[in-house]
DNA sequence: GTAAAAAATTAACAAATGTTAAATTCGGAC
DNA sequence: GTCCGAATTTAACATTTGTTAATTTTTTAC
């Protein structure tokens, strides 16, 4: 399977924890615009992307606003509930028709005990979530929505196919001030 | 000692793997204002403080920028260099006179092997860091600038301590901004 | 205690972003 | 292809935040 060739590539585990782990591995196939998990609900699976684009997307003030886009190889987590338990206000949902790989948490946490290898390979999975939410404070910080939005282009090929709206509320900034922005750029 | 009590209380390791933890604690002290860590290095050293208030910072078009406070018991590393080996732009240092434990953070890893349960309680302590960076970011992305300050006076008794210009820089504000804010509350 | 330096506030104006609403463009259903 | 609804852009004005510089307050060094 591809993603244990991804995984192969952060962090190599025995043959038996391999094969532990693949029996819990699932893929499953979301239609454009399909919610993936429920606002309000807890995280109890983590997914990675095989194919297409999920957003985490969560509701302030009556407005969708969406945390994180996902893409290819990318976990999928709402951490903030996986990590404590807790439910969280933030959804899950499929941007284009999307495959992703499902693993059920607490039947992957359980596997931690006999395989210690496969608790290290998902620290150094999250790992490199947890650097990548710091990248992202650090712009939100103090870069102008401007710059946020350049850089953004810069980054990610797929931009392209995600809705405005939702790229402005990635970017913390309303669609008139991103139209503004790229009316300026043209 | 109060560390060991505060490990403890994420998760439980056996004595054989506390003795080994321990031995690799040692207890630091730095003056107020002391850089604890230099912008520019990589990050080998997880600190604990004990005792004081200490900050991330990097430099930014010129500017100081606080990334991250931290008080009793909170972990103060630069993520971004410690999980992957890279130099970062970002320093540590001390805002008042402090007291920080500090782990080599080799040594550290080096004790994963061999203790599992070690592994564990640091997997268990980042993923709390890495909750508290989103939500913060969170609160970036789609909260004013006095919302933001409103929360962090609510949320830590420690900030009267904190110079405002580090607290502004800290809210993604300008310093000007913040006593705009200020003097609106009042 | 006093002087100097640093920190914080205030003021005036500039720039960026938000808000509302209308106009235009685009995409999907038929 | 046409129509309808959604997405995007544009415009006009409001609000927030930034910039610069002067002033006041607080802290530090002696």
């Amino acid at each position: 399977m591809e993603l244990l060739s991804f995984f192969e590539s952060i962090y190599k585990i025995t043959p038996d924890a391999r094969e532990s782990l693949s029996s819990l591995i699932t893929e499953k196939e979301y239609s454009k615009n399909e919610v993936i998990q429920q606002i309000g609900s807890r995280c109890r699976t983590i997914y990675i992307v095989k194919k297409g684009i999920a957003r985490i997307f969560y509701h302030k003030d009556g407005l969708d606003i969406t945390e994180h886009f996902a893409f290819d190889n990318d976990l999928i987590v709402r951490a903030e509930s996986l990590f404590t338990g807790e439910p969280t206000s933030k959804g899950i949902q499929a941007i284009e028709n999307t495959t992703v790989y499902a693993i059920d948490s607490s039947s992957l946490f359980s596997l931690y005990d006999q395989h210690h290898d496969i608790e290290r390979l998902f620290r150094l999975l999250f790992e490199r979530e947890h650097v990548n939410s710091i990248k992202r404070l650090e712009s939100l910080q103090f870069q102008s929505a401007k710059d946020r939005y350049l850089e953004l282009l810069k980054n990610t090929d797929y931009i392209q196919k995600i809705p405005l709206k939702h790229i402005a509320s990635y970017l913390g900034i309303t669609q008139v001030s991103l139209s503004r922005i790229r009316s300026e750029i043209r």
